[in-house]
DNA sequence: CGCCTAATTAGACATTCATCTAATCAAGCG
DNA sequence: CGCTTGATTAGATGAATGTCTAATTAGGCG
């Protein structure tokens, strides 16, 4: 099940040290950008949001699709649809286990994008 | 020119101690996810990331349209819409100067999106 | 005032996207 | 095997989005 995606990037890869390449530090070239738009396209969806939200605080770092599904007044396939874009994005990874599905978080990705975002200024308390 | 613009979302307001409640540590409520979405959305074009890295990196904190403009081979029109499109989100803010309008960043919005990315393993060297 | 440049707004158009229903695949069980 | 439940895929549809051209607003200057 977890090699049956289309892995579209390997952005976890690409950036060792993501932690110091923020925003605000130089600008990014267009490579980057169009590397790293589609991945803030995958969150950028209420219900992605959640799911992810509702996958990374489950017991167990690991949520099942039919746990996910309940949680939302959607189609079961509307949840599949959602699930597929992250995965793709590789925000998330799952396996088949008997008769479920679960789900879990990437923290990598999650991580490179949160320290893209810090501004330069947040490393002020350094020495603290 | 800083007021003319339809601010939709005082996210920055909302959440004082944005860095405790990132997004693996409790679910997102259906209001936290829809006032967020619209935030990633504005940040998850290749266009508005350059943009946003072009104006945090420019000297002074802050850059006028005709600098911005000419960094995309896109035409003016497009370049304002998408200006607009962050700044109704509230990521950035802008003042009209004589013929030029310079525009900088909010790095409060930034800030809160960044923690809310941040995996709760970050916080592990607290002490350090 | 009249003209030029900077920037935004208005409106059109093609593409992308979120959602649904219907159909299909996977696994367990009688 | 045939049925049931969990999950995904396929395809359709209406809404949102990115881009452009044309028109408009705003300010400076001769």
């Amino acid at each position: 099940m977890s090699n049956h995606g289309t892995a579209l990037i390997d952005v976890a890869a690409a950036e060792p040290g993501a932690c110091c390449a923020p925003l605000a530090c130089e600008p990014l070239s267009t490579g980057e950008a169009d590397e790293l738009a589609p991945l803030f396209k995958a969150i950028a969806d209420p219900v992605r949001l959640r799911l992810l939200s509702l996958i990374a605080c489950h017991d167990g770092g690991e949520a099942c699709v039919c746990d996910l599904t309940s949680a939302f007044e959607l189609t079961a396939p509307t949840i599949s649809h959602h699930l597929k874009v992250l995965r793709q994005a590789g925000l998330i990874d799952c396996e088949r286990r008997g008769t479920w599905v679960y789900y879990w978080i990437n923290p990598t990705v999650l991580t490179r994008l949160s320290a893209l975002l810090r501004p330069r200024q947040a490393f002020g308390a350094v020495e603290a």
